[in-house]
DNA sequence: CTGAAAGCGCTTACAG
DNA sequence: CTGAAAGCGCTTACAG
């Protein structure tokens, strides 16, 4: 009844030891009698007692607590992060403090001081917008901060990608084994380095095969933006048979605009996109695309995250994870390829 | 520099004041005098000082933490859902820490356990498929505990749901006033009572009309479902000319399987959906559902969940809002009506 | 292994 | 209005 009412001293009182003792029992790796620890249990168990993190965080320096920083949940790519991070973050006994960033410098202040004030151990940021300005003061402060999602040019960060440059590579390679022609590209929002590299990656093979890109503009990650840009394109005298679209979020209005005119994607021009979000394998769009492994992603950001927390020493450093591509029905698939990806 | 490191004594000392006096300017609503006042902000900002958010906690039992528990982001709702919560809170001084919620009984006894560890303020519960136990539990504990859009079949909670029923029987008001003769429900999960409210509208209407559904059955908020559901309905002897379908993430579904069909939703067969989630507004979709107004959903449970944080004995209730059936494309529109809605 | 004591950073009656 | 003191619930050297 009485939940969590308890302290440790009411407990000690009851299993006749010291307050010490309680906190013993309940921190993993100190020591303490067999009969202690069963004395203790007993008591805490009666009294429906459990530590109280905060006064824990206040003399051991650790809050427990990670903050998240996220803008636009409307692309699902961030929900779907978010609930793999906050499972995988709960597994090891930390929860995650939301800060809904606004782009504003105001803003990047105001969620820096947020943060600070709640003694955060740690910060996710999963925000592409996110000024890397955050992310250098958090340092400064001597909080760990891994950026998920978001490379950095320098390299004093430790960041979470999937390899977008090869990824970018693997569009290139599978459009032009596909035999397009007209191969435009609707890139990623170009402030950013998933933005850069995916399109850097898909150019160099473009290069290499000595194909000129009939377009190349930036969708700034904005589903209208992309949705304009692919009028744009369609109207144009040379009409392209392919194009390549920084992600999937922008690539759903892709296929949109295309199927307005009239097109259809797959069979009058292939459309391929960036991520692999569920959406992207409803029928209704029957996206290719390319992966990015979450599930590895977030176990690779919360490693490096508590690493750095238990061992400040660690070293930063990018991590890159492979990606694979996946056909699906939206662009033409080369004869010679089978369904197994590359 | 030594950012969020100086104590409230540095900056008494700096100040010439006492640890009181500055924990008095930082506290909104305590007295002191100008002069005070500017010498410890003078002294505050100098040494980058701000509060210890965790040490006021404990003394103050304010943690300014919300528990945030949530499932199944990948139904739109969801995430737009938190991001206006997490938007809504930082404004009035909380921030939203998330505990992501395992159906299981285990599931709910932990996150109960981690929610009070954590000393939250309030408890948001967001996930339709979690027990009213933990709510129960919150309560039991002194935690005010508001239930989105999720009701309530007792009365001893705080919730905050749309107009569930009256949204129902606008659908059923809109398919009959179309001239539909042949009308199917695929309900929400029965077990939640957003599902059995929207049901219980819809076919108190068609009652009324003397109209007997062709079909009702439980979608379970599963998309897998939900198709299954619609191939089952589109393979009988009696197909519906109609479906109301429980909400817009089923609905997507419906209207994918309806096409695989060969059929048009809007031409060939009604589809409506419940939520007005962004994907509804997609041409792809065009999905005329019932609106959810998030905004003003959001904007009930902080105001409901603050003050009853502030004053305990704010009496309970459920906040019911009205939502617009949104006329878009995938079902036939009555000839009388006007695109303005009811 | 165990307990007494100090301390984490702050707020809040209590006197003045 | 202001300061000294006590205390929020816990952990951590320090002796024993």
């Amino acid at each position: 009844m009485a939940l969590s009412k308890a302290t440790s001293l009411e407990v000690a009182l009851r299993a006749g030891v010291s307050r010490s003792a309680v906190s013993r029992v309940f921190t993993p790796g100190a020591s303490a009698s067999e009969k202690t620890v069963e004395k203790v249990r007993k008591a805490a168990e009666e009294l429906g007692y459990r530590p109280n993190i905060l006064a824990r965080a206040m003399v051991s320096g650790r809050s427990r607590i990670i903050g998240l920083v996220v803008a636009y949940l409307e692309n699902q790519f961030y929900p779907i992060a978010l609930e793999l991070l906050s499972n995988a973050l709960q597994e090891r006994g930390y929860h995650i403090l939301i800060f809904t960033a606004q782009n504003s410098e105001q803003g990047v202040e105001k969620v820096m001081q947020d943060l600070m004030d709640y003694q955060v151990d740690g910060i996710i940021a999963a925000s592409v917008s996110l000024s890397s300005d955050l992310a250098r003061r958090a340092q400064n402060s001597g909080i760990p901060v891994v950026l998920f999602n978001r490379g950095q040019d320098g390299t004093d960060f430790t960041n979470v990608t999937s390899d977008n440059f090869q990824g970018g590579r693997k569009v290139g390679e599978f459009l032009l084994a596909g035999g397009h022609k007209k191969i435009a590209h609707i890139a990623g929002w170009q402030g950013s380095t998933t933005g850069r590299d995916r399109k850097l990656g898909f150019l160099s093979v473009l290069k290499e095969q000595g194909v000129e890109p009939v377009a190349v503009v930036d969708g700034m990650y904005n589903r209208d933006v992309a949705m304009q840009c692919t009028r744009d394109l369609l109207q144009q005298s040379e009409k392209p048979d392919s194009i390549f679209v920084g992600n999937d979020h922008m690539a759903f209005g892709v296929i949109e605009a295309v199927r307005a005119f009239g097109m259809q994607p797959g069979k009058d021009i292939s459309i391929v996109g960036y991520d692999d979000v569920p959406l992207a394998g409803w029928g209704t769009f029957d996206l290719t695309t390319v992966r990015q492994p979450v599930n590895r992603m977030v176990e690779a950001a919360v490693d490096r995250l508590l690493a750095r927390i238990d061992q400040p020493e660690t070293p930063v450093g990018s991590i890159l994870i492979d990606g694979d591509l996946i056909l699906r029905g939206s662009a033409r698939i080369p004869e010679k390829w089978t369904h197994e990806g590359l």
